[in-house]
DNA sequence: TTGATTCACGTACAAGCGTACGTGTAGACT
DNA sequence: AGTCTACACGTACGCTTGTACGTGAATCAA
């Protein structure tokens, strides 16, 4: 019953449309093609699909037909996520997080906000006593 | 030239194969349906494929074809989650970052190894020069 | 030796995907 | 009014994916 999956096409379109916000298919291709040649007809198609997945709307505005996104970017990467962490390392989330701090582009400000998060991590899991039980 | 992109599916099999190294058929379908359901004709499906777009090989011993990894799995991680930081979020590693580690099941040791891991990037960002220009 | 089991291998087939063209029409320009 | 332009919408098409069946040969059990 969920919807549909996004297919790597439909995604980086999805990302746009959340990014820019409800918009019509014109600026969704200048937004996309910025990046990547893509042809307006195929951004239109994308859209298309997309809204017939469930994971967008759209209004004629007079002639224009105005896409915004539906479902929060939340769901949409989480699901995704989950499903790459699955196939591609068997559930494990780790390597993939050692694999984004060593191989990507993570720049000085990223190193502080990480430290951030793993301090933050290690609070939530010194005072919730639902973890209790994993100190066998 | 670059050898083509591995679906889902394919990817599954590929890590599993990567897991327990040269295979046959069997073996590989026994250590995936562990997982999920899935028939034997299916995983073999998706390791002649597997071979046909050049991430595996296979020889025959005796009446039985044993199916090896080529490619070093970093490779196909890689230019998966490259592939992925682009599509759906623009190119920018950490919110994917930010998402695994407060979205996915991170234990006591992750956070150690995280904190390990931040520090050498730290220490890694001091002693290259190649950054110097950076620093505006 | 005969029947059952196990494979490899060819084949299938519908749905999904990436990419795009063509046609008709509604405003914009002259 | 006539032409140009931009857009919606229908349609297309070859490729990939997910999933699997059937056939024939080889091996094992009796």
């Amino acid at each position: 019953m969920g919807k549909p999956n996004l297919s790597k096409g439909e995604m980086e379109i999805a990302r746009v449309l959340w990014e820019i916000g409800p918009a019509a298919v014109r600026a969704v291709h200048e937004a996309t093609c910025q990046q990547r040649d893509i042809d307006f007809s195929t951004v239109q198609t994308y859209l298309r699909r997309l809204e017939a997945k469930g994971y967008a709307t759209s209004t004629l505005q007079g002639r224009i037909r105005i896409y915004a996104a539906k479902e929060k970017p939340q769901a949409v990467i989480r699901d995704t996520v989950n499903d790459l962490v699955t196939r591609l390392f068997g559930g494990n989330a780790m390597p993939l997080v050692r694999h984004l701090i060593e191989e990507q582009s993570i720049d000085a400000d990223d190193i502080s906000e990480l430290k951030q998060l793993v301090s933050q991590l290690e609070e939530t899991r010194n005072d919730s006593p639902e973890d209790r039980e994993t100190r066998s």
